[in-house]
DNA sequence: GATCCCCATCGGATCTGACGATGATGATGG
DNA sequence: CCATCATCATCGTCAGATCCGATGGGGATC
């Protein structure tokens, strides 16, 4: 059938004549008998029923049509390349997308610089982000709805099942509106704390487990939506914990107060913590993933995939 | 030979499939064969090295190589089909190259929208815009060093070999800068005008001719470039006449004034001047030509290329 | 004018890619 | 649970597409 009778290899043969200047050289250069280089080109003058080569001249020379299509031929070839790359890479192990887990307190402007650098690096894999609303940490990534391929959360309590990697350390601070009672008073103990509504981040449909991490208070209100806490903190509605980076806006500004609280809970830990990568110990990264990750770490010149 | 064995019929087959759902289902859309569509991807895989489908479900799904490297796929063969357009483009006549002569007077910004829409219409045609230095018209298109297409200049004196279209008008003033002495002077006359230098565009090497069209001074500096003769008038270095659009902010800052000049030298048909655009009788235009006249000469929405 | 290089053409060898039949397997429906 | 239908892989076969090598005409070069 081939009806359709245009052919990658015409097109290379095309290029390969403007290239070469000459049917005979092109020949020279595929490995190939000039009759089947004129061949070729018949052919494919045949498919555009245009002259692609004036004839008359003694080394052949592109008419003007050939000249306007020699780019778009050009852009096809390079196209084709650019699928064998591909193929090339995920025959090697390249992951054709990667999922990346972030926890909901984590400043997303730290990573971007590492996630745009990947971007450029990896076009071809489709990289997905979510936001794991469980404030501080992944316990286990079958907890959330499906296993990422990379987790970046505060650095405790993850399991022994992932490997981890510090990629940076951020300050958590407790905030309040400048409106709340707690905002006038000074250091504040485990116990006044206590006393005032907290808003904590939680997953959504998750029971309160019996004990938990960074919870100070006896009533508290659950968001699954970091953007829904910081509003209910500005709107006065209660106090809690959250990086400072996001709120030294509003600290500026006056729209929250710093809250000098005193170490609840924990021995301070929660409020400098480190930043860690994870992938699970049992599922190792391939290419894409580990080239993020040591971007991730800091690792500014990461060497470039193979192409 | 054909070692490189990636044919644009396996993409073909390849998003058939995809879109089919089944290898039996391509088979029947593309009059083909079913074992021929399985002969196709088998070969296409062959060279990606990589299943493309997961053949173990009933209906063969995508594997994720597969889903990654479609895209690719699909971008070569929307490649492919902007190629065939083009040759059929081509092969109906259209311009692969269009060049345009533009007097350098004639102000661009007019043109402007007009060619921003020929760029979206025929993006494969290649627009070379020339400037004429000389000022007034283009007695013959064999003046110029290469022939143009079409002609933008000023509407009086051109040949009747050129067919003409109306495209627009302008105003010419004369100008000078406000510490020039004609600047303080009331209506001036050729007697005036003629004592002090005058500014004028000029074609490059060519002898100024016996009789010149809107020369008034007995001493004139020549230019062939407008930018040189606009700092010129602004350095007070003499007067000149120019496009009002051209010099609106300058009469506006002050730094410029308007020289109330009586008609010199013409009827004042030298002061609105009707713009056109012409092209030579006997060197029709193509689509592309036709087309640009056309926007040219305002017809708004003048019917897009067939594609 | 001799030589070299170029391209088109032709005949013959080769191999690609199409077809149709066959069989195995999953889906569907009574 | 069996009959039926659809799907895909495989195989033998064959036509035609494509390559090669040879040949000839015609410019370029000296």
């Amino acid at each position: 059938m081939m009806m359709d009778a245009l052919t990658l290899d015409q097109f290379h043969v095309f290029v390969a004549v403007v290239e070469a200047g000459s049917f005979s050289e092109a020949g020279r250069r595929l490995n190939r008998a000039q009759s089947a280089i004129t061949y070729a080109i018949q052919k494919l003058e045949e498919q555009v029923e245009t002259e692609l080569f004036d004839r008359t001249v003694y080394r052949p020379a592109l008419s003007p049509s050939g000249l306007a299509l020699l780019p778009q031929a050009r852009r096809i070839l390079d196209d084709v390349g650019r699928f064998r790359i591909q193929a090339r890479e995920i025959k090697r192990g390249l992951e054709t997308g990667l999922h990346l887990s972030l926890g909901a307190l984590v400043p997303v402007g730290l990573l971007a610089p590492a996630l745009a650098a990947f971007a450029d690096a990896y076009p071809s894999v489709r990289l997905r982000i979510g936001i794991q609303p469980f404030s501080l940490d992944v316990r286990d990534s079958a907890g959330s709805r499906e296993p990422a391929d990379i987790h970046v959360v505060f650095g405790m309590l993850l399991p022994d099942t992932m490997v981890k990697r510090v990629i940076g350390a951020i300050t958590l601070i407790d905030v309040a509106a400048p409106s709340h009672p707690l905002a006038l008073a000074g250091p504040l103990g485990a116990e006044t704390l206590r006393d005032h509504l907290q808003i904590v981040l939680t997953e959504g449909t998750k029971a309160p487990a019996d004990q938990e991490i960074g919870v100070a208070a006896a009533n508290t209100w659950r968001v699954t939506d970091l953007a829904a806490k910081h509003a209910l903190l500005l709107a006065g509605i209660g106090w809690g914990r959250l990086p400072d980076a996001l709120v030294a806006d509003d600290l500026a500004a006056g729209r929250l107060v710093h809250l000098p609280t005193e170490d609840w809970n924990d021995n301070g830990a929660l409020r400098h913590i480190t930043l860690v990568a994870a992938y699970r110990r049992d599922e190792p990264l391939g290419p894409a993933g580990r080239w993020l990750l040591a971007r991730l770490g800091g690792d500014a010149d990461t060497q470039p995939p193979v192409s």
